[in-house]
DNA sequence: GTCTATAAACCGATAGAC
DNA sequence: GTCTATCGGTTTATAGAC
């Protein structure tokens, strides 16, 4: 087999796997489970990958570092605080649609594994998403774009869990695009719900 | 033993589990872990419960069996809209203070358990949400308290995911009570973020 | 009401044939 | 690259002594 097709037989089964993952829970998926879905007997697994904890690994790290890289670009770039707060939901929105799986397994299981060593990165990217979006807020504040009253802290753990959590219930091709999502998002985050 | 031990017993032993599943995930956590936080070994659990699963019955029904009176009171007041919309916020922030672990297990492995027979009300009580929050919601439209252009059905997930997935960061005696955390909650989600 | 002891099933992972 | 076969450990749950 070449290079390219070891490749993709290996991201092939990293995406199975990541089904199962978010679906069912990283714990309580098997690799018996992961290796029926795949065709194969759950030992020959193990001529891919070192252990089922390997697979989630590179499952979450090639996604982070997607994420993140994308968070960078919107902090370096010359908008104004309320576009980019606007271009940073929008992204999260855009990363569920995209990559669900791993965004689910990212909300269901990272505080477990985070507590192992070799996930330490996990908590490291948590500390660098609230950076990205303190900065963004408190840019939104000290510029006028955002109430002035605001609890920066509070309203970050918000905008993160009201995000994130969408992941629950999306589906792609369902009735409304990541877009759509994120048009409402944004304006009741923004504006409220009351009647002005 | 008198009845009201043993009944004193068998909650503390339910309160010890519902700690571990909120803390480690249902599955995750075995009769073990929930024998030697209690003291005793793990056959002796089965001489109080059935089976694993069956604990983790009694805490969510139990649970749900309140939440939902409290929901039904706030319908069945005379308030206006807005008022009755706050109030079942205020109550729900108030389920997550009183109640984190039950909150934290049907936020965590609602989903899995209610694929199986035995927890069919859980979906059922998903419906009963829906409803409520759906009468509320399009009341305050009807009644001019909300924006005539809401999208009712995403505002109810928005409110749904937004409310209970404060259970993930919320501790009783930190810095904001849960009082202090609707008030805010209620201000962006009413008013919005964005500077008058 | 708890303990001792253990059954029966399931889990992650390995060794070696093909 | 997959299969056969299996090891060692863990899990839920049970039976019976105390």
């Amino acid at each position: 087999m070449t290079v390219e097709n070891t490749q993709t037989r290996r991201a092939e089964l990293l995406a199975i796997a990541a089904g199962l993952f978010a679906e069912k829970g990283f714990k309580n998926t098997t690799v018996r489970d992961i290796a029926d879905a795949s065709g194969i007997l759950s030992g020959s697994l193990y001529h891919h990958f070192d252990s089922k904890e390997s697979m989630v690994d590179e499952i979450l790290s090639t996604f982070q570092e997607e994420l993140f890289a994308a968070y960078d670009a919107v902090l370096a770039g010359d908008d104004d605080a309320r576009t980019k707060i606007e271009r940073a939901v929008r992204l999260s929105f855009e990363a569920i649609d995209r990559h669900r799986h791993e965004v689910a397994i990212f909300q269901n299981d990272a505080d477990h594994l985070g507590k192992f060593e070799r996930f330490g990165y996990l908590a490291e990217r948590n500390r660098q998403s609230r950076e990205v979006w303190m900065t963004l807020l408190t840019e939104g504040v000290e510029s006028g774009a955002l109430r002035p009253d605001l609890d920066v802290e509070l309203t970050y753990r918000f905008i993160r869990d009201t995000v994130w959590v969408a992941v629950r219930w999306y589906r792609p091709g369902g009735k409304l695009t990541h877009r759509d999502i994120a048009d409402q998002y944004l304006t009741i985050l923004l504006d409220g719900i009351a009647h002005a």
